[in-house]
DNA sequence: CCTCATCAGTTGTATAGACAACCGAAGCTG
DNA sequence: CAGCTTCGGTTGTCTATACAACTGATGAGG
């Protein structure tokens, strides 16, 4: 059963025995494993090592352990699969208005330090912020925050309800053209307010996207932080011709 | 320093109090905690209640525990570049990173669909691929597969070899310059072996890029797809020149 | 100079025991 | 019957000890 002394912790040989145990299906998702005593003495070790063995299965997501109950095999995680079809694609090359894009809230703050530094303006001046979400096919994919430095674009907030979209509301402030200036992307957990946002599982990972977007002259006119979807969503990114 | 019997575990408060003398810049990036000896006697506990803190922080990915060396505060993040032209080890030194890559596999398979459309050629034609891991000062920050048209390059596992780059291995067969066609980035949880592989938490995600170099007159050389631990990889993306 | 063995210091594993905290059911009490 | 207590069984924490495995430096021997 069991080999000592072989290079490989007992601990490990237990995990990989009973992660076969679970995935050939020994057990089902929702029964309840032996108590560690019992596995103990089945294995013929001490119960904390069993208890390492068992942490790793935690860990892996395969078990659940409930302090007083038992440990409990978990329902297997949905897989979703990266299908190439299914996918939204956010292309990062393209300068376009999201469709299905709902307007959140738009209110005025002070800049904290990190969006301060990325409009290069002073710290606590005060900005536009406006949250939106994007859909597609009914679902919902992006969350994003978008500040403006509010001493450049006064009113900002009504003429964004009024036009609906990033483009039209600088054009109307006399920006015809802007650009992007370089885009950071980063993937994390996401918190519970921003899975809910997103209508997603609090263990799926979000993308995210953070740019500035400057003016013809090079003067920053948005900060943006846009939250995707891992799911459902893909970044392209093509060099421009 | 420590209470006792107040509801709240001893491992747990060691856990916080090491936690925010860590971001604080009490410990600063790749310094060495003190040894698990000597913390239990600073804190006056067993050793063992060191250790259950530790391995929290180092699942929380804020220290990495080396057998025989000790416990490493972990770096930040890492600014991976993605434009036309992007070169692993170019990319690092740039930030005055130490680079290094670590050849895992290498052998001749057969496309399949997915590596077929990619590179332009007939699904079921020959391929090489060459696995590897990259790292930064040290530390594992990217686990990816590369393919490369057999036909084009043959004898290339042998000069990957050698060479121990892709940039070098392209221009034992004359190709001086490659560029980046698209990138396509996604984020999702590692499979248990590709968080092994990077050594990184499994609960955290990881950055994916998918991307085909192509020769100076547009051919495909090399389809890649690169895994990276988000923890401590950012993309970035800049407007090409 | 290079190679190898040794050794102190470090983390990893395994065992043993004790008690706390929690859960659920069974039994008691009004 | 509702509410409470008790109790056995479970997991969680902490301590203690011993040894294995690994690392890096030091020094002996060629």
């Amino acid at each position: 059963m069991l080999s000592r002394g072989n290079g490989v912790a007992l601990w490990r040989q237990i995990h990989s025995k009973m992660e076969t145990e679970i995935s050939s299906g020994g057990y089902g998702p929702g029964d309840r494993l032996p108590s560690e005593n019992e596995l103990s003495g089945r294995f013929g070790v001490n119960r904390h090592t069993i208890r390492r063995a068992l942490a790793a299965l935690e860990e892996d997501g395969l078990i659940r352990v409930e302090h007083g109950r038992g440990s409990f095999v978990r329902e297997p995680v949905i897989h979703y699969p990266v299908s190439r079809r299914t996918r939204f694609s956010e292309n990062l090359s393209r300068q376009r208005r999201r469709p299905g894009s709902i307007l959140l809230m738009a209110v005025d703050i002070e800049a904290d330090p990190m969006v301060a530094e990325a409009l290069d303006i002073e710290p606590g001046a005060v900005v536009t912020r406006i949250t939106n979400a994007g859909e597609a096919d009914g679902r919902r994919i992006s969350y994003a925050k978008s500040y403006f430095p509010r001493a450049q674009f006064p009113g900002m907030v009504r003429v964004y309800r009024e036009t609906g979209s990033v483009t039209r509301t600088l054009r109307h402030f006399g920006i015809d053209d802007y650009s992007r200036k370089r885009t950071r992307i980063i993937a994390r957990m996401p918190t519970v307010e921003e899975a809910r946002e997103l209508e997603q599982p609090k263990k799926r990972p979000v993308l995210i996207t953070e740019s500035v977007n400057v003016d013809a002259r090079g003067v920053p006119v948005e900060f943006g932080i846009c939250l995707f979807a891992s799911d459902w969503v893909q970044i392209l990114v093509e060099p421009s011709e």
